[in-house]
DNA sequence: TTGTAGGCGTTATCAG
DNA sequence: CTGATAACGCCTACAA
């Protein structure tokens, strides 16, 4: 008899045969019951659980991933792991997916298309058994084409399809009650830090930035609108340039928190206070805009519910359902930054 | 003849097979180009690389995970996947596995030591090749267990065996720059916001602190020192508490920044103002301590680098080198939150 | 309801 | 240097 191959990982690690000689059935049996597969009979059951707990058998998910099936892992596409925001939303992903025994496998593409599609082609051929793609700039299509093979859940768009489901926060309405919140307070002069055109969600904020000045009966001015980048280099220029160019205004809506801070730094450094000389309002409420001085008035977006809306959405979708999860109302969080305007 | 199973996976998968078959050679032969195990003849390397171009064939990590090799991943255990902190290292560890053909696998632990062997356990399920943790609860022997087994590359504390790899950063020394720049500006009255002392890192910090003072003659006064937990509302506590006891200082030296944060508010709402009425002084540099009214002056220790000094590490672990890596040494970043203590 | 017999895609052993 | 052949641990038609 040939000597058996010793296998390379030196932990007693026991295997599902182990388990049914354990128990005295066949592998299949255990396979079936662990599945749930094929009804086992109570009896059997009873001693294939015990042998599972004397022996601490562990499915083995690679193994279980070549057979075909499942490899309980989900692959997560995400911009920036180190982003204040997903951050909390890859823990929330985490959150939900871990009770129910998947493990999320996270890849970053960096805002990138080409690193988009490297990374999912990476997470397929780990065999994911689905997709949770955040806030990505893959075409709808594309989305669909991936969704045709594999469950993908999608935020930041609206899109439908079989195996497919998005989930969209309400940047319009978000951005509107942002700007609106000032115009309350009496400003009239109200500069906007825009994101990248390319982000659907920074174009819907600025489009609520928009229709609440219209709606106030206060003319646009293209002046008061300054390019960001979503980060806080680039509020902290944009601020930089809106100065240099002499426009007056009152107050700053950034189109998120991040560009909100940089913009308070450019303030701070022109000797310009928040908010006695401009109000500053910002949008993601991220966790640190709470601790800032003075606090952030901004716009809540739940970026920890996000995660586990995904997650649970692609659970679903996993056991065949069709997902229900919504995305929470927009909130509009008034702190220290936004006061109303001295005349 | 049997119909052939039909693989779940509808994507025209291709197999080492195929290639192998493409390019009228065996699979083993193929095999071992692709893990350089043997020596290929010139004429049939060409022709395999062809094949592999020709099919767009790429390797399935998974079974190669079953089949006893490497499964290309790299199982990360990390405390906090949101935290500012480790997103920057998981983002550098991200970065420099990359490229080397290996994914990282991110489980967070929580600070809980019972969450961490979980997460190593389902790690090990998922026959990572080797673990980087970072900051764990394990004991060193723990560890070193792991690491008989499977190359382990573990941050923040002294520790050394076969096929692990410690990383770690002077935080007494950091602890002692802090002090020392509060007190070369005159402070004398430096209170402190301590970490959890179940850190190793955080009691090294306290360390520092004490140590400055005594260089500096200054007599130490527990009363000063105020628990926290490194995050933020942590600090902001503490100051609370420090300032409802009536003990008077001129600094406050937080643990971390998170801490200082959460310092700063607190000192705002009690209408103290930052630096004027009190230095304050991080710890960590997180990309935000710039981004804050005033910029937070701090200790750099650098995350983003600490992640790819790991992972590398790792790397070479797995290549069967010893490992290079050394962690920069700290430094003092001073910026607008500290300044000379009027008199 | 249960067992048997492949097969998933790759690597490792052994004999040429 | 190369090719069969047997694992790796599990799942699933198929047959009983």
């Amino acid at each position: 008899m040939k000597p058996k191959r010793i296998g390379k990982n030196p932990s007693n690690i026991v295997t599902l045969d182990m388990v049914a000689i354990e128990s005295g059935v066949s592998p299949s049996t255990v396979s079936r019951l662990l599945n749930g597969t094929a009804t086992v009979s109570e009896e059997k059951k009873k001693s294939i659980d015990a042998a599972i707990a004397k022996l601490g058998f562990v499915p083995n998910p690679v193994a279980r991933g070549l057979a075909g099936g499942r490899t309980l892992s989900i692959g997560v596409v995400t911009q920036a792991l180190d982003s204040p925001f997903y951050g909390a939303a890859l823990r929330g992903i985490e959150d939900e997916l871990d009770p129910a025994g998947y493990s999320p496998l996270f890849v970053s593409a960096h805002w990138n298309l080409a690193s988009e599609v490297r990374c999912i082609d990476m997470l397929r051929s780990r065999r994911v058994d689905g997709f949770i793609v955040l806030n990505g700039r893959m075409t709808d299509n594309a989305l669909k084409n991936i969704a045709a093979n594999l469950p993908l859940v999608v935020t930041g768009r609206q899109i439908k399809g079989p195996g497919l489901f998005a989930l969209n926060f309400d940047n319009l309405g978000g951005g509107f009650q942002a700007t609106q919140h000032l115009i309350q307070l009496g400003h009239r002069r109200i500069a906007f830090i825009a994101g990248d055109p390319e982000h659907p969600d920074a174009n819907e904020r600025f489009k609520g930035y928009l229709n609440a000045l219209k709606a106030a009966n206060i003319s646009f001015d293209p002046n008061l609108v300054v390019a960001g980048e979503y980060h806080e280099i680039s509020g902290l220029l944009a601020v930089d340039r809106l100065l240099a160019s002499q426009q007056q205004f009152t107050a700053i809506f950034a189109a998120n928190d991040q560009m909100a801070f940089g913009a308070a730094l450019s303030l701070h450094r022109h000797a310009l206070r928040v908010p006695d000389d401009v109000s500053l309002m910002g949008f993601d409420d991220l966790a640190n805009s709470l601790y800032c001085a003075p606090p952030l008035s901004t716009i809540h977006q739940p970026a920890y519910e996000l995660g586990r809306l995904a997650a649970s959405a692609m659970l679903q979708l996993l056991a065949g359902k069709k997902p229900t999860a919504v995305m929470p109302a927009p909130v509009l969080i008034a702190r220290d930054s936004t006061r109303r305007l001295r005349v």
